[in-house]
DNA sequence: ACATTAAGTGATT
DNA sequence: AATCACTTAATGT
């Protein structure tokens, strides 16, 4: 097997005892990928060293990353996936070598009640993954309204033909869906990169600010 | 001078 | 990104 000693600073010894009996270790090379999308699996990987890289897959089977899973952690996909044989919604891939322990999927409901670490183990990974998707999507969703913004403002200076526009936050907010505050911030952000200018109800476009 | 409205900021979700 | 809470700046009366 393996040294998994250094488990036991998150888990029990019993249950570090178990996964050495049960577990199923494996080393992975880089680039490999580890799952793939519409996989079921009925093992819940825990990973000892390496890095995976987890993402999404889109229609034209683009990759939109997620989340990275470090050592000494696990996939929280994999832990519902896993209990409720679903397919996978994601593909993970080993971004270096990668060395993990599979878990048999079947002693998850069991050891949910046996071991509180465990238990502990799982919640925490969920909520911990569960945050950093959130800050990925509003990443992504910050990125296009910063875009939006720019062609607004664009679209707006090329129908006055006049690089002064007379709108104030609030109104912009109102045009892109969004709220007053995240208009100023972006803009404020605009205004520090030497793109524009900020007045009261009125916003001046720099030359460099056509050069985006 | 005072009230009102626009804009800036930090913290939280 | 959105919302809240609060501050600061600009304008109108």
């Amino acid at each position: 097997m393996h040294d998994l000693s250094n488990l036991e600073q998150i888990f029990e010894k019993a249950l570090v005892d178990q996964i050495r009996q049960v577990g199923n270790y494996r080393k992975i090379e880089a680039g490999a990928h580890i799952i793939e999308p519409g996989q079921v699996l009925d093992q819940i990987p825990l990973v000892l060293s390496g890095l995976i890289k987890v993402s999404r897959m889109d229609d034209e089977g683009r990759e939109i990353f997620l989340y990275y899973v470090n050592s000494q952690e696990s996939c929280a996909m994999t832990f519902t996936c896993c209990m409720e044989h679903h397919e996978s919604e994601i593909r993970a891939t080993a971004e270096d070598e990668v060395e993990l322990i599979l878990l048999p999927g079947y002693l998850m409901d069991e050891w949910m009640i046996k071991y509180p670490s465990w238990k502990k183990f799982v919640m925490s990974t969920i909520h911990l993954r569960f945050n950093e998707l959130l800050k990925t999507l509003d990443q992504i969703a910050f990125q296009k309204l910063d875009e939006r913004l720019i062609h607004f403002l664009l679209d707006k200076s090329k129908a006055t033909h006049s690089t002064l526009i007379n709108l104030s936050h609030e109104q912009i907010a109102q045009d892109l869906a969004t709220s007053r505050v995240v208009i100023s911030r972006l803009l404020k952000k605009l205004e520090n990169d030497q793109k524009i200018l900020l007045y009261r109800n009125q916003i001046k476009l720099l030359q460099a600010f056509f050069a985006i």
